[in-house]
This record gives structure tokens, sequence and C-alpha cells, in this order.
RNA sequence: GGGCGCGUAGCUCAGCGGUAGAGCACUUCCUUGACAUGGAAGGGGUCACAGGUUCGAUCCCUGUCGCGCCCACCA
């Protein structure tokens, strides 16, 4: 093995190997384990967020099939819509072309190419981060047995008068002309104004003051509203206004929406252009005046001068005419929630179209039940609050979508405006008896990119066909997931997966946090935050990652201001850390926290890590070169301490894994392979194997117990670092006497029986021993290779045994020679002095310790002791403590009150020698 | 207006009704045959604040302050 671990080298050719010997795909007999990939952007590129959530899913995959469940990683690709069609209409803006210029046939062929071409990005790049995906099984959201799916659920979502098409308000992007979800719009605070506008009275008595946001709507009003108790205006009630501009006569309504307290409270009405009025308008019978085109300029419903102009136009004109007829009151500074479409960021207009929708009631009831009833969990718990709180106010859900890529509505409009809804057009004219001389057209729209989304858990397994392994493998086992994406897709897959398969479509859902930058960041593009995973795999230098982060920016201004951040904050670049240390680092960070904060400090420690492993492995081979041969084994006190430490970080581990908690069971396996087994174990291998005394059956032991250590080691770290404890279990298992091509299809470790508390309480006296010594070097600034002498005083019959057990460690580790107990006659030495039990340790100074070094050292140790004393015993000095508290904490307490005093009692025995000496 | 979360070492975060932990950073010593991507030793925290429950609270409860996220129709 080289002397340092180089990821590069050993990780390039492994995955290849894994596909070769077709381990990905399930195997087995045992219980079904599945988890179904969140698909990622089939054109885009995997960010941090990706790669951490797939090192979660990789992790618990390989888990469960080292555990010998049947386990299935599903992977797949989404089309995106919206997404994807931007990314090429920009693709075509650059060619000064626009979609129109091609027509949709051709551009959802341009389309396709640009999927085949980047496609295979995304698959590349798990690859390198050692995904366990069955590849044979991937699928894409447009591919044929999907689209099936899709045209499937919707015909059958149809005929059950779940789906229906209707003209309504929905909210509608003028930039993409396009309807959107509600969940696709995001309201955020901006500064906006209030206009406050006379609306002069039909009669010429008087006028009413109404304020708006947005001004330009008014030439689309049909009512001015108030509210019913208002004494103000209660006597005005059917009454009418002359509006202003439009110059029609519009009636005065009540209704109790009104909020008197607020403006005038006074409300102008426009059914057309706000959904709150649009309700006002349904309970008046209100006439409804569409005034905006798609692209959100006024239309013909308004008078000429303003016919054409853009909606921030129209509200410059609206506002400067009110003001030149003296009809604006008054205009104030006003923060409002302003929608914005979340592709195109554009102010959304509520906007009367025909679109299709989602009677969701009906679906949600049953997937409400199915969470309060456990048959899903989701972990962490209180995200079901969520779940409920959005699930119980969920509106209907806008399906279609004004785009040319994406899944085609299955619906067909015949003559006079029938709607026919079905899975061919062959079909619905079989099934509504129209001969081919009736012309039908499909609907132009296609579906909202969730919709196949939400199908994703069963449509993947070859639904609506009832497959081996749709019954194999439905319900998954596990949905892992970001938040962020509760509403758009795990509610809707519940929904979905309980109307069409009959059963929740996974039974536990882990949400996990967010991947921010450094600084609690999100990372994006405009902020220049970006890292790409691949670099921290690969490594790259900084002007790369300089031009990486400045090219392609919407906003190109912000390219200097990253450039500087990017320098400051990589001055030499990113360094190549491997796979392994990027995976490892992700599973540390998997607290239940919501916002998990990236730091390449980790990654490096993680690498460090890496190659403390590879060494203790080196060291493994080395040591275990020469072979005893068959014959009884002799376990050493180290030996069976190892042991039993293995099985605690293996529990530790396994907790870990069952509770998601991948942080814990990433921490258990680092403290025990560098505490523990690097730390102590192979030191303390090193007096048995390297002691011309030993004999054949300790050797055997240790030997054994290095080997079958390290074995079980790499076997438990595998899920979370895949490349770096195959390369070295290849070499390491055929010597453990493990058989097996590669450690992905080798058991988990179980972890056996109780620790022997004898054992433990040896070694942990062995340890105490060293450490006191190495506390005295240490402070002392004794070098490591000055070996001195080191007498035990008041040394009961067990600390003797023990000593005479131990002596090869206890000299090597401590790196002194042979211990011995003073005589009961014997006058100690000047010495500097460690406590264990009842037992003194002395390193006597013989020109390496200043006594008032020492004696400051003592006086320290006294300081705290006392502080520890005075605490302990007001506690039990406190009767109703001894009275109430349990038997085994009084207990506990008392002991350590004698320890302490018995402590202090030869720290002042010891600091009286000092000071005659001083 | 509702819902949720967070405040623990300089930084990033675990933890937990009974001696405050880790990584990174910091100080000192050390190229000892696995490893300087390392070893040994060390410094550093009234666990945001105030009450309450309890024999005992960093942990449970309430409130306050600070920070964040999500949902929501106030013109």
């Amino acid at each position: 093995m080289d002397k340092t671990y180089d990821p590069q080298a050993i990780e390039q050719r492994t995955y290849a190997r894994w596909e070769a010997l077709g381990c990905f795909a399930p195997a087995g007999d045992g219980p079904a384990y599945c988890i179904v990939i969140p698909p990622p952007n089939v054109t885009g590129t995997l960010h941090m967020g990706h790669a951490f959530q797939d090192t979660v899913m990789d992790a618990l995959t390989r888990y469960h099939r080292m555990l010998g469940d049947a386990a299935l990683w599903q992977p797949g690709t989404d089309h995106a819509g919206i997404a994807t069609q931007m990314v090429v209409e920009r693709q075509l803006n650059g060619e000064g072309l626009t979609r129109h210029d091609l027509g949709r046939e051709r551009f959802v062929e341009r389309v396709w190419q640009w999927k085949e071409q980047s496609g295979g990005t995304i698959a590349r790049q798990l690859k390198r981060l050692g995904a366990s995906v069955d590849w044979s099984r991937d699928r894409f959201t447009m591919d044929e047995g999907l689209s099936r799916a899709v045209t499937e659920a919707f015909v059958r979502l149809y005929d059950e008068g779940l789906i229906y098409r209707g003209k309504r308000l929905v909210n509608w992007d003028p930039v993409l002309k396009t309807a959107l979800s509600d969940l696709e719009v995001l309201s955020e605070e901006e500064e906006g104004r209030l206009w406050c506008f006379r609306y002069p009275l039909a009669d010429g008595s008087g006028h009413l003051v109404v304020a708006t946001t947005r001004p330009e709507t008014m030439l689309g009003d049909t009512a001015v509203a108030v509210h019913p108790e208002d004494e103000r205006y209660r006597h005005l009630v059917g009454r009418t206004i002359r509006l202003p501009l439009a110059d029609r006569e519009i009636p005065i309504v009540a209704d109790e929406y009104v909020d008197p307290a607020f403006g005038s409270g006074c409300v102008k009405v426009t059914p057309a252009h706000d959904f709150n009025d649009w309700e006002i308008g349904e309970r008046h019978r209100l006439p409804v005046i569409n005034i905006l085109d798609a692209d959100a300029r006024l239309n013909d419903a308004v008078p000429g001068a303003y016919r054409g102009l853009d909606r921030f136009e129209a509200r410059k004109r609206v506002v400067a005419d009110f003001e030149a007829l003296g009809l604006l009151e008054k205009v104030e500074p006003h923060k409002l929630m302003v929608p914005r479409g979340d592709r195109s960021h554009t102010v959304v207009e509520p906007w009367l179209t025909d679109q299709w929708y989602v009677r969701i009631a009906p679906l949600a009831a049953p997937a409400i039940a199915a969470v309060e009833d456990g048959r899903i969990r989701f972990v962490p718990e209180n995200w079901d609050r969520t779940y409920f709180e959005w699930m119980r106010n969920i509106r209907d859900w806008c399906i279609s979508r004004q785009l040319w890529w994406g899944h085609r509505i299955p619906a067909w409009y015949g003559p006079d405006d029938a709607v026919y809804v079905g899975r061919s057009e062959a079909e619905v004219r079989a099934r509504h008896g129209l001969g081919p001389d009736v012309p039908l057209s499909q609907d132009e729209d296609v579906l909202d990119t969730w919709f196949s989304s939400a199908l994703w858990p069963f449509s993947t397994l070859g639904w609506p066909d009832r497959t081996p392994e749709l019954a194999r493998f439905y319900p998954t086992s596990v949905l892992v997931t970001g938040f962020d994406i509760i509403f758009f897709w795990v509610a809707r897959m519940i929904m979905m997966g309980l109307k069409f398969m009959d059963d929740v479509p996974f039974r536990e859902v882990y949400v996990h946090g967010l991947i921010r930058d450094h600084d609690g960041q999100k990372m994006s593009k405009s902020k220049g935050n970006v890292i790409d995973p691949l670099d921290i795999v690969d490594g790259i230098g900084l002007e790369q990652l300089v031009a990486k982060r400045t090219t392609g920016l919407m906003q190109p201004h912000l390219a200097a201001g990253i450039e500087k951040a990017t320098r400051r904050q990589f001055p030499a670049g990113i360094a190549a850390y491997g796979t392994d240390a990027l995976r490892f680092s992700f599973a540390a960070m998997a607290t239940q926290s919501r916002d998990l904060r990236f730091d390449l400090g980790r990654v490096e420690g993680y690498r460090n890590f890496c190659n403390k492993l590879w060494n203790a492995a080196r060291y493994v081979m080395i040591a275990t070169e020469q072979d005893p041969g068959e014959g009884p084994a002799e376990l050493s006190l180290a030996d069976r301490w190892i042991r039993a430490r293995l099985d605690a970080a293996t529990r530790a581990v396994r907790d870990g894994f069952a509770g998601y908690r991948l942080d814990l069971a990433a921490q258990a396996a680092y403290e025990f392979t560098w505490y523990e087994f690097c730390d102590w174990y192979l030191e303390l291998s090193k007096a048995v194997l390297q002691s011309p005394e030993a004999g054949d059956a300790a050797r055997r032991g240790t030997r054994r117990t290095l080997l079958g250590t390290l074995e079980a080691l790499l076997r438990l770290l595998h899920p979370l670092m895949p490349f770096i404890t195959e390369e070295i279990w290849c070499r390491v298992a055929p010597r453990a006497g493990m058989a097996g091509a590669t450690i992905m299809q080798a058991p988990f470790p179980a972890a056996a029986g109780e620790a022997e508390a004898a054992v433990l309480d040896e070694m942990r006296w062995v340890m105490d021993f060293i450490l006191g010594v190495r506390q005295i070097r240490g402070e002392m600034d004794i070098a490591p290779s000055v070996r001195f002498d080191v007498l035990l005083q008041d040394a009961g019959p067990e600390d003797l045994a023990r000593v005479a057990r131990n002596a090869g460690c206890l000299e090597r580790l401590a790196n002194v020679v042979r211990p011995r107990a003073l005589a009961a006659d014997e006058s100690p030495p000047p010495a500097a002095a460690a406590l264990l039990g009842g037992m003194k340790i002395l390193v006597p100074m013989a020109g390496l310790i200043d006594v008032a070094a020492e004696t400051a050292r003592l006086g320290k140790r006294r300081t705290r002791l006392q502080q520890e004393l005075a605490r302990a015993e007001a506690k039990l000095g406190n009767a109703s403590f001894v009275q109430n508290a349990p038997a085994a904490v009084v207990e506990q307490e008392q002991g350590r009150v004698a320890q302490f005093k018995r402590e202090l009692e030869q720290l002042a025995a010891q600091l009286e020698r000092l000071a005659s000496l001083g």
C-alpha cells in the first residue's frame, strides 16, 4: 500500500468494477428495501444539495444491502418543464431566435436534443459520488412508460370527476405566458405605494375614497364595496359611482370582506384581476372585465388612451390622469406583498383563463389520515405539523401550463367546444362514437411537471402495469427529501399513491436540512457562492473556480464582487479531497438542523480521517505479514477490550442508521477508529507483536484481532465511505478469513454480547496509568524520546498484579523503564507524581523536572479537586437530595467525595515533600 | 395574523434531569519503523435572559430578548 492515501488513484476504477459485478440491482430473498431518488432536472447538474441527499440515500441503501435486504435505489431524472424550456429558449435567444420562430414541433425536438446532449451529466456525477443506484432501471419522466402513467392517471382522475376544466382566475406569469400553481408563486414584501383615489358618486353628491396598490386595475373596476355595518356608508349602498377614466357607472355594494377600520373603509372591486374581488364579484353577480392581455398589456376593454400600454406604464398614466382630474386624494409609501413567479421573477397577475384543475380535497383527506394514523412517519416528526397545516387548507391544483415542453394534456376538442378526455385520440373516438370525419384537436397545454413527479414512486416501478417490481417494492421504504418540497412533491405523492395504489408511497419521510455555505447563505449562482461537489472531489484551481463562478451570470455586474470574494475565500483554489471525505462530511453534517452549513475545513478533517484509516490499514498489513500459523490463540487485555469497543461502536452506528442520524453514526465510527483503534489498540498491539517474549498463541490472538477488527471496521464504515473501504477490504479480507469479491456484498457488522466489566476496568486502569505519566511528561516538557524511571508508591496487590500483567504495554506507551514498587520502608526520591486509585506513580526528577513547575502543576490540580469536592459535599449536605435522589446517584456522589478526599490527601503529602525540597 | 425552528468553546455543531463534548482554530513539545493529511500535553464555555417544576435544570414548562424559515386575501 502507498504511504499516503490517494483518493484519485482508488476511486476511479472501483465504481466500474461494482457495475461489472452487478452489485447495484436488488438481490436475494431478504426483505425489500427501496428508495426512489428525487429526480433531478435531466439537463441540470448536481449541486451540493443533491450530493448531500444522494450521499444519505446511498448510505442507507448500502447499509440495508449489507443487512441482507433486497435493496433497490431507483434512479431517474425529471423533465422539469418550465426550467428546461427556459434554458433552451435562452439558447435560442443567443442565436437571435425565439421558440415561435421554430414552432412547437421543432422546438420540442430541440429540447430533446439538449436532453440527449446534457442528460448524461447527472449520471456521471452520481457515479463519481459512488451512488449505488440500479442503472438498469433508470427512468425519465417523459419516457414512454412514465408518459403512459401520466396519461392513465389523468384519465382516471378525470373520469372520476377529480380533474376538471374551469374558467377562473389563475396566477398568470406574463413573461413565461403560462398559468402557475399557487406554490410556484412567491410573495415577498416590497416597498410600494398606496394611492387613494376619489370616486365620484354618480349623482354628483360627493365622492368616496378608495385605496389601491395597483391603480391600473381601476379600469376593470365593477363595484365599490363597503362593510354592511359601516354607518358612514350604509346609506350609499345600492347607489352608484361614476368610474373616472373608464366612464362607467358601477354600483356600491355591501360586503363582509371589507375591513371598515382600514383606510377609508371603501374598497374598489376588480373581479377580473384580484382573487378577493373575484369572490366579492361572485357574491354580488358583478360583471367581470378583463383588461389585460397575456403579456400584461392593457387590452381593448379599456379606453383607447390606455390600450396597448404595459401594466406599469398604465399605472403611471392612470395616476397622472387622476391627479390631473383632481381626484388623487393622496399617495403614501406602503409595504405590500408582491407575488412573483418563482422562475421568471416577474410580478404575477391574477388573470381569467381556462385551465385544468385537480379537485384536491377528496385526495387530501386520505393523505391526511395516512400521516395521522402513522402509516407514514415524518422524521423528524414535527414536520407533520407543517404537512397538516398545508393539507388542511389546500386549494385546487392548477395543473395546466401554457408551455411546449411537457406531457401534453390528453384532452381533445371537437366541434362546438366539446371536450373529450382519453388515453389517445383513437380511444376518444371509439369511446364517444366519433367517426374519422369529426375534427378533433388536442389540447395545446402541457401538465405541471409536478403532476408526473407525483406518480414517481409507482410509475418508476412499472405502473399502470402490475409488474413484479411494483408488487415487491411498493410501498417504498423511505423518502429522503428537503423540507422545501414537502408541498410540491411529498404531499402530492402521498395523495396520488393512495389514490392509484391504494397504499402509501413510502413508510417514512426523512426530511433533512438544506445545505448552505459557510456563512449560512443559500448557495446560488447569483450570490457566487456555489461549490460544485465534484470540485471538492477532484480539486480545482483558483482561476478555474473564478471563471466557473463568474461566467453565465444572469446579472453580469455581480462578477467583480464574486471574483473578489472567491479569491479571498479560496486563495489556493480547492484541494482534491476525494469522494469519501466529501461523503463522510455530508454524513457528519446530517444533524436534525434545518440549515446545514458547509465547511471545507471539515472536509479536510475527514480527508485526514481517510488518511488515518489508510495508514492504520497499512500498519495492520505490515504487522500481520508474519503468520504464526494455525493453533490456539490467546487474547490479550487489549484484544478483548478493542473487540468490546468495536461492539459498542457497531451498536452506535446501527442506531444512527436506524434513527436517520447519520451524524451520530459518523461520529461513533470516527471516534472508534481514531481514538480507540488507532490511538490505543494499534499501539498496544505493538507491545505484543514486537515483543521477543510474546508466544505464538499471543501473537495469533493479536494478529487475528488486528485483522478482524479492521475488517469489521471497514464494513462498518463502508456505507459512508464506499471507495476507501473497498480498496482496503480487498487486501485485508482474505487475510482476515473473509471471502467475497466486494465489501458491498459483505454483511454489516453485528454487535456481539456485553463486554466483560473486568476487561474494561483493567484497561481503564492501564490507560490512566499511561495518561498519568504522559501528563507529567507533557506538562514538564520532557521530550517523548526521553525514557525515564517510574516508581510506585502505596501500590496494592491488585495494582502490582496489573503492572505485572501489562508491563509491556505500560513501558511502551508511557515510554518508561519497568515500573518498580517502593519497598515499605523505602523513602521516595524527589519526584513528580500522578495518582491512580490509592497508588502514586512517581517520576523521579533527576534533573528532568523543576520543583517549582511540579509544585504549580499539583497546586492547580488541587484547586480543581477542592472545587469539585466542595460541590459534591454541598450536594450530600442537602438532606432532601439524600432523601429523594435515587440511591445509586447518592452512592455515586459519596464515592466521588471519598475519591476526592483521598486524592487531596495524596496531593497534600506530595506538595509537602516538594516544599521541603525547595 | 398563524405554524415551525434556532440561540452550548473564537468558528461549525453534537449532547443531555445528576462530573459540559467533538471537529477546526489556538499554545507547548516531538520527524519514535502505520500516519507531520501525524503523535503527546494544554488553554478556552455562569450552555441567550428571567421566572417556574424538581432534592437537583444547559436539558422539562412559561415568559422575555435576538435570529431564521414556512404559510396567509387586508384594499
